[in-house]
DNA sequence: GTCTATACATTGATAGAC
DNA sequence: GTCTATCAATGTATAGAC
């Protein structure tokens, strides 16, 4: 593998283990086993590499097609997405960003945040409002409203877990939203 | 006001604006106006004046009676707590600490974060249980996850609002929670 | 109690040899 | 392309005068 791809690899982990602020290009440099020299060659400075590697972490996570667009009923596929398993004490490699203020001032790497928000909120929305044209979810449901609803209860699930350095808020708080959803879908049945 | 007080206050506005590992002495110093052997004089260094600032932050949130437990059916107090105004883009005071690897890492600082949870969350598992006894939400609803799910809800609509700079999307995930909320009203009175 | 001066490590970046 | 040496600025803390 070559020095460039060591170093936005180890840019990715780093931002992931500790943000963008607390990562130094020494550390970077340290865990990717190149010299300082080497960095400067390949990337301008730590936001460049930074605003590589976040690049490539969201190309990675929204490039890869959703359990949101897979097999199974729209309200499935919605409740199989949340139980995915979430290591919730490691936090979410995108959302921490936004808590780094240095990140959020930096309009180059907020937006690449911004737009993996949007991709993701876009596949929520899309299954809800398929799993409301199926009679899954109740039409008073704003399809808008409940993808970030939803997105919003994973993110809060990272936080709650690592408030307390547990993986269990992280599943209370799926379980918690899964059952609403069921209740939701039954009181659509209930009207048929 | 005593220069401790300026200095305690000085960090808990810079905790909520920057976070721990980005704020400095030197900053706390400033915004505080007053000298360094003053800082160091009532304090130990920066540790020790961040656990008295978050301490204090925490005491007065968790101190004051919560609209959870206010007038109202549980339901009804449930949804004034949801919709009750909250600036997305600012970010939760004790919330985004969670974020700071050098926060996690302090034994003291991040304790303080999780009991701070540990009060929230118990008011809202005693509220949603009211609600379940009231017949306002489906006996199905465990109260410890739903808890952690609408406590989830407020701590993701700041990471949405932050990632995208703007105070919508804290609105929409409110909006969705309700309508999921109504929704699961709905579904226990149909069982009349 | 508060101030200024200073110390020492770390950060992010540059210089220049190979 | 990669290395080591070095730099100016900042972060955190101490010293010592008043």
């Amino acid at each position: 593998m070559s020095s460039r791809d060591q170093l936005t690899g180890a840019m990715a982990e780093l931002l992931w283990e500790r943000g963008y602020a607390a990562t130094s290009p020494r550390d970077v440099m340290a865990r990717a086993g190149v010299g300082q020299g080497s960095m400067y060659h390949h990337f301008g400075g730590k936001h460049e590499l930074a605003v590589e590697a976040l690049s490539s972490v969201v190309g990675k996570v929204t490039g890869e097609s959703s359990v949101l667009e897979g097999e199974g009923s729209p309200l499935e596929r919605i409740k199989r997405y949340l139980t995915a398993p979430r290591p919730g004490t490691r936090g979410c490699r995108v959302g921490r960003m936004t808590q780094d203020p240095q990140v959020v001032a930096d309009a180059e790497l907020i937006s690449i945040v911004a737009s993996a928000f949007d991709t993701v909120l876009d596949r929520w929305e899309r299954a809800i409002t398929a799993a409301i044209e199926a009679g899954e979810l109740p039409d008073t449901v704003v399809p808008a409203d409940l993808a970030r609803t939803l997105a919003a209860i994973i993110q809060g699930g990272y936080v709650l877990a690592r408030a307390k350095g547990e993986q269990e808020p992280m599943d209370a708080a799926i379980r918690g939203a899964v059952a609403m959803l069921d209740a939701a879908h039954a009181s659509v049945r209930d009207h048929d």
